[in-house]
DNA sequence: CTTCCTGCAAACCTTTTGCATGCCT
DNA sequence: AGGCATGCAAAAGGTTTGCAGGAAG
């Protein structure tokens, strides 16, 4: 039964706590919410415009920063494959982690099992409550493996 | 000469494939591995500079960008907890991952075996070839939990 | 009228780079 | 000579902020 509207989480989160549901807020949360994968600040921007064009970069950044301190959001590195900007995700996407192909810079998302038991272990023995897992995989993928040949992942143990 | 010294092992590298063991390098490699924790490029410069005053920021980020591509220290985020910036250790120190406490700041070092097989199992189910892997847990740390009165963790599950 | 939100542009901060120079083999 | 390494300072790139103006409750 398809009944929650899984969609507005966000909105009804903010609105729950008596913030504004600005038109700019609004289309920067569904930009969000609605892309399939992870956006970076700038593209971001320049989506979330097509939906209400004068929403401001300022804005961006103030609204991820709020979405960020209420934990509705996750804040990615992606192994910094394209530079030191950040990527973002709605948090209900979480429990799976990412994998970075240092060749072709592809993103690969995976889950398993141990990666939720890892997280219960952690917070069991060190007795953290722990608010946010970032678990970030760089390597080569299985395609560009092939590509370099099968005996030289990479060349002398470096990259570039 | 017998027993190789473990400490000597990044420059005993750099050495092996020709490159330079300049005074510069020696005191930015010998910075590193003496820390006992992680170093941001700034507190990396300002400690190379007490063995080699001549040390250059300049070279100290192209030192750093040099010891990563050759996967001989890791480089951290933690979390943001402090900007941008971004921490390195060694590479042998790896197997750990850190835990970010939200309210104190600090940073502990943590493993557990699951670990180790949930890299094993990352690799055998989607056959990436890993090369680094950042994991960093944000949370609060038992005594900060215990000074922010048992009930709410986070106030209103917003840091800040 | 008080609080929250936004625009604009400048400021910030860490990291990177161009280019001339210096050093090692 | 021929690379590799360095210095300096400027540039880059993403993110943050001060302050004045605006909208919402």
């Amino acid at each position: 039964m398809p009944g929650i509207p899984e969609k507005k989480s966000i909105l009804d989160d903010l609105a729950g706590r008596g913030l504004r549901l600005t038109s700019q807020r609004r289309a920067i949360v569904e930009t969000i919410q609605d892309a399939q994968g992870h956006l970076d600040a700038a593209t971001l921007l320049k989506l979330a415009q097509k939906r209400e064009p004068r929403v401001n970069r300022a804005t961006v950044y103030r609204t991820l920063d709020l979405l960020k301190r209420l934990r509705l959001i996750d804040e990615l590195d992606l192994m910094h494959l394209e530079g030191e900007k950040h990527f973002y995700e709605t948090r209900s996407k979480s429990g799976h982690f990412h994998l970075a192909c240092l060749s072709c810079k592809k993103i690969l998302e995976h889950d398993t099992p141990t990666f939720a038991r890892l997280k219960q272990e952690v917070s069991d023995e060190t007795g953290f409550s722990i608010d946010v897992v970032r678990l970030e995989v760089g390597g080569q993928c299985p395609a560009c493996r092939n590509l370099s040949g099968g005996n030289s992942p990479l060349k002398d143990r470096e990259v570039l």
